[in-house]
DNA sequence: ATTGACACGTTATAATATAACACTCATAAG
DNA sequence: CTTATGAGTGTTATATTATAACGTGTCAAT
């Protein structure tokens, strides 16, 4: 990941690029958190410790971290250090579209977008591990076309590619 | 599903609809063992008693199917039944594009086209379990000019749609 | 006949995830 | 005020999915 920590902000919105390129990841994480905040207040739902602990850890880096990586960082935060402790908790994000789970690493990852009601697909690169959350519009009117041909009626859908971020494409083994 | 098991075989090349739609299915799965088997005759692979069984109970439906339930068809079968058993001839036939793996389900189905090197999308209906495959070449291209804007080099990627079947849609709950 | 690679069976264990129950606490109904 | 009510948390226990590691067998090429 590319943390400077510096105070070059990208300011306002998000790029989707976040998570590829440097920013002040700082800014960008508390950005979300007040956002997330906003959220709850607005649905009546309660971002309780346990979960803004767990949306924090996440937004630590753009990787995706498995459950128990979670639980054991709640663990030592003095939080119950059982799974459903975690799963709950993640559980509850996801629903809230606060953070998105990866198939393909059976791991959780914060949303980059909490705002915008989507679905992106996910560009997850296996090197470095980090995740980006790509735009979906033209993948999923391809694939509404197609599923329309077979008058199969979506209801949701899951979009993620392996490779090489950007960073780790120079540095490839 | 919907095996009528009559002789109205659709011959050649299975329609990617073939899972949602009638057809002789006794006919299809056997069409796709004697592939499998001049797959594996062309490439030097082979296709032991277990590999094999796996197969055929795979085909014996359109529908996924977890790993330990395959593992408990192979020890009434007499094979071992230890999960190894499974999970082994699972992944060669993953690996050889004969059964793809549904990673939504943690599950496995076989492959319909296994002659072409392909990797489509799935559409899995939450009613009735069937599992089709859809063509993604234009899903990809959509996925791969978001990549490229992204300067991110995917590798593989994964595309699974949950919702309706046609014939889960007449008579949804 | 021997070797070497692959496949198989088994034991054991890892990694991921959920069920079920007891307790707390905020809150809203009486 | 006080008492139901429901949501959230902590805990125990267990389910589900998956792999590591080792010994044995099989088979084809030497």
């Amino acid at each position: 990941m590319l943390h400077n920590h510096s105070k070059t902000y990208l300011g306002g919105t998000a790029t989707p690029k976040i998570a590829f390129i440097q920013h002040d990841h700082a800014h960008c994480a508390s950005d979300i958190m007040k956002r997330a905040e906003l959220l709850a207040r607005t649905r009546g739902t309660r971002l309780t410790p346990v979960r803004r602990r767990v949306l924090e850890i996440l937004l630590e880096k753009h990787q995706a971290m498995g459950a128990y990586d979670v639980l054991q960082r709640l663990a030592t935060d003095g939080f119950g250090n059982q799974p459903p402790v975690a799963y709950r908790a993640l559980n509850f994000l996801v629903k809230q579209g606060l953070v998105h789970r990866i198939q393909q690493l059976n791991a959780f990852t914060a949303c980059m977008n909490p705002s915008e009601t989507h679905t992106p697909a996910f560009l997850i690169c296996k090197e470095c591990n980090v995740v980006a959350e790509a735009n979906t519009a033209p993948v999923r009117r391809a694939l509404n076309e197609a599923a329309d041909s077979f008058c199969f009626a979506i209801e949701s859908s899951t979009i993620e590619a392996i490779g090489l971020c950007p960073r780790c494409q120079g540095s490839v083994i």
